[in-house]
DNA sequence: TATGAATGAGGGTTCATTCAT
DNA sequence: CATGAATGAACCCTCATTCAT
């Protein structure tokens, strides 16, 4: 019995990947259900037993897809000890601009869906593997006590404790937000085009605005 | 003959006028050639004298939509005689906020493409009342000389001479892209679902940053 | 599992059968796949998972529709019994001009198609009742040993073993290509206007040039 | 008034050779009504004031084509003063085999079509440069005296006075028939095809069956 | 006569969705 | 649960033909 249930997950999860695969290579448009089905290995009446359309595929995979690269960057952000507030911020958007820059596919498909407001909706995966709100906000603006044992997993990062850092923050959610819209909006044309300037010479002026977004909130 | 040719403006103009609203009230997937046709009472042959695909009008829909907006913004600055150039951009950018907030159909439509990567394209549309991206730089960060006489129409804007304003900036075209892109990404949010805040709220934020861009590239 | 596959190959015989008498009534060019479809009481998305378009069939079936009176007539040859190679293959081409000639719209249909290329090309059928090249030539200009046996499949006549006869042919290929041509290319008109005469009269006419033929590549 | 009149004709004419430049390079099913018009620099319209539609031009395009060929042959036999029937058939088929193999578009055109149906049927052009029936049978099969003066024009052969041959031949209808059906088809795969073998060691066996041809009509 | 804008039927093709197996 | 054959609506696009100018 938990083989057929591990099996299904097994087969939602190749649904999950070949429509990634399709996605990012191939344009969501220009992907069918069949053509999903097909690449999973599995018939096409299969795929309506997990999922409604290619759309629902398409919410799952960005959200997803959001978090891992969210994840990634924090987990590397609380292993590197950093000081202050406002490095872990650089830090954390820095390790996500390379992110991106180094995946153009992934960031295609993304595209200017990395916003804020993704995390703020109500996750649809059953991916356990993810960061609740509150939690990234304590990890990107508070201090954070880093526990001596390895991490190894993202769950290890979410039961850190954290101290409250010296500098505190208004509206933090506007905060977030305006900075997340800002860096996704303004790298994805400079990742994929190198229009208006380079991913390098625009990041003094990208973390400049950064802090300048910081210092807004600043109480 | 001059008839001929005022009717097949005028019917090219109902297509254009069909396809946007199609676009906007159900989306551009989810419109097909035939509804433009038929909602432009033409045949659906007809659509294709005139464009190739509805890519073709979404195209120059967004163009011409854009180019509304900002010549709008722009004629609108002009007549403020405004005395410093901040206090230009700050106008010119409230101006176009509000005129998305108000017409949030435009706004879905256009969404995230009100990208200053539009005007440095070549324009597809017939339509010549566009300002060029030199006379769009000019406008916006220069001080502009008022002529006493009316402004009518755009071409007016077109022929004004520009005095050089005291400040003087560097990367104009780096300051002008992010600045589009902080605005037209963090707006579209806001205004569609005044998340994270409303946009009354927001506005002090966004022209404090817009203030931050524009200290960045001073001289 | 077998009544699906059934099931299929009814369909696809029924398409094939449909095809085959609009193509035969109507024309190939006047003949559309909803056409098919529809005469072959299938849905049209029906038609494409089983061919790519009318072309295809058309293929199919001159290639089918060939085979069948080649089959057929070199069926009947062996069971004749003949002495001769030359009477065997007066034999064979009368049977084929009948054969046309009691079936006009088959010989509208593969009208001059009935070429000797046909059978050097891939056949593209999956009827296995398809005599290969080496075999024709055997039966069409050697002396054939008949098997006691009844021959009830065409399968009988591909395992039998010829003698060679006394009479030796040189460019045998080119030999049959013109005899082919040659009569496929008459008999069309004869026998569809009766112009420039009946096919009866002209028969002698005909079969003399078979000889003239078969004499130029005697060695 | 006269000039209008040479205009029309000009205007078929040049729609006629718009034809046959498309019908040759892309084919007649995937040449429209519209390209013929447009390559021929003339209004869609204007198209059915002249042809009903273009299967219409096609059967005029294969008359007036084959007509040509035919016609330049027979010139050529008339200058050659060839001495006896035999000779003269065989120049003339000959010139018609390389005309046909130095211009593969034409042949792909005509195709098979260029059987001596064509010239029993009501030619539909109103180009008067046509040998009728009787003419060709003449300057084929009989003795030609040659006039002293030159043959400029198609017109002269027309009015030649032909002398009889001594030989004579039976049902000379079905001995034309047969050479130029053999011709053609058998031509046809081996100049566009060079299977089952090239056009220079096929003439030899050619020459051989119109030979026996003639032989098979002789009285 | 000549034009070419307009028509709309009909072509080929795709694909989300269903359902008997 | 899983399948994949079957559906048929809907897509895009072409084009022969008409007709007002």
């Amino acid at each position: 019995m938990g083989k057929i249930l591990e099996n299904k997950k097994k087969k939602k999860e190749r649904l999950l990947e070949a429509a990634y695969e399709l996605f990012t290579s191939e344009g969501v448009e220009n992907t069918s259900v069949s053509d999903i089905a097909r690449h999973a290995l599995v018939a096409k009446g299969t795929f309506y037993l997990y999922f409604k359309d290619k759309y629902e595929i398409e919410k799952i995979l960005i959200a997803e897809k959001s978090n891992e690269i969210i994840a990634a960057a924090f987990k590397a952000a609380v292993k590197e000890k950093i000081a202050t507030n406002e490095e872990n911020v650089y830090f954390i958007v820095n390790y996500i601009i390379d992110y991106l820059a180094s995946d153009t596919k992934l960031l295609t498909f993304i595209s200017k869906n990395l916003s804020w407001g993704i995390f703020t909706e109500a996750i649809l995966t059953d991916n356990d593997d993810v960061l609740d709100y509150e939690q990234l906000v304590n990890i990107l603006i508070y201090d954070v006590k880093i526990s001596d044992s390895e991490i190894k997993d993202i769950s290890d990062i979410q039961s850190l404790e954290y101290n409250t850092g010296k500098v505190k923050y208004k509206d933090v959610d506007i905060m977030i937000y305006t900075m997340f819209e800002l860096v996704s909006s303004t790298c994805y044309n400079i990742i994929l085009n190198e229009k208006p300037t380079t991913l390098d010479t625009y990041k003094p002026y990208l973390f400049g605005l950064i802090g300048a977004i910081l210092k807004q909130h600043e109480i």
